[in-house]
DNA sequence: ATCAAAACGTTCGTACACAAACAATAATCA
DNA sequence: TGATTATTGTTTGTGTACGAACGTTTTGAT
């Protein structure tokens, strides 16, 4: 005959709830590891993940609006405002008023932005390899695209 | 005979660096998209993620010490510090000095932590079913299989 | 027994992340 | 056209996340 249980587990000793089994939890834990790769890797350069995401679409898009500029790299408005903030305290990035919608504020790279984006570009790859470093190229492939589906 | 090339693009168009095409970017929006059905799911009980995750674990433990229990839910000192302050002040938890060692904290459930947590168990599950929803059961299978290997 | 190293918890500063409320402007539609 | 609705960007407040520096206490090595 079974011993009694606790009405918080399952048997003896597992508790009900598996923090370490969460995808939520687990995600939250890949996301800390790939940070903490990515400023290991961008260190000399000076730039956050969301700093980087932010001149790289810059760049790809010539000019784009703050709010726009948000939608592409998954920023909300107060959360880009700050980004945004901060790179052009670095005047990696300038500004001028969009001539056909007078709410709107078009970002560009400046020269020193276009040099620091060049310069820091391969250390995306490496922060990419890095991080997916525990799996093999056939892992790799599945992965992402699950990941991909679960964004 | 190809025609001239930016030096920051592959091809005619397509930018060198696919921002989402990056662990490190999927991740995060994964993790956000997490954090936002967590939080719709939670929003009857008022706890962050970090927040049940810390509870759950001093309800495993019984009785932990801080910078154990950040260890236990992958928070470094400075952050447990906040969140442990938080469910303090709603009473969901309460301290004493460790016996043995006069450095420690020991932290533990409270009666009204432990009904909270209790209340809270079920959403838990909810949640882990909405975010994988999009992937069927062998690919969940799969995704937390390597997901785990990069915490 | 002593000294150095490690661990505990705290504080400060910076950087995402997002809800909520807001004014200004633009788009839509009755 | 004129009123409603939506969008853009801003501000405030709360909550992670973490580096760095700090004082206290414990541990470890000599």
């Amino acid at each position: 005959m079974p011993p009694p249980r606790k009405p918080s587990t399952i048997d003896g000793d597992a508790p009900a709830y598996r923090l370490e089994r969460q995808i939520g939890y687990l995600l939250r834990r890949a996301h800390q590891r790939a940070s903490a790769i990515f400023m290991a890797r961008f260190a000399g350069h000076g730039l956050t993940p969301t700093q980087f995401a932010a001149l790289a679409k810059i760049g790809d898009e010539d000019e784009v609006s703050q709010n726009h500029l948000g939608r592409l790299t998954a920023m909300d408005p107060a959360t880009m405002k700050g980004v945004i903030g901060r790179l052009h305290a670095r005047s990696l990035i300038a500004s001028k008023p969009d001539a056909t919608d007078r709410r709107r504020t078009l970002w560009r790279l400046t020269e020193s932005g276009a040099h620091t984006l060049a310069q820091a570009l391969p250390a995306g790859a490496q922060t990419t390899e890095e991080t997916l470093a525990p799996l093999d190229e056939e892992e790799r492939r599945v992965f992402l695209e699950l990941l991909s589906r679960l964004v």
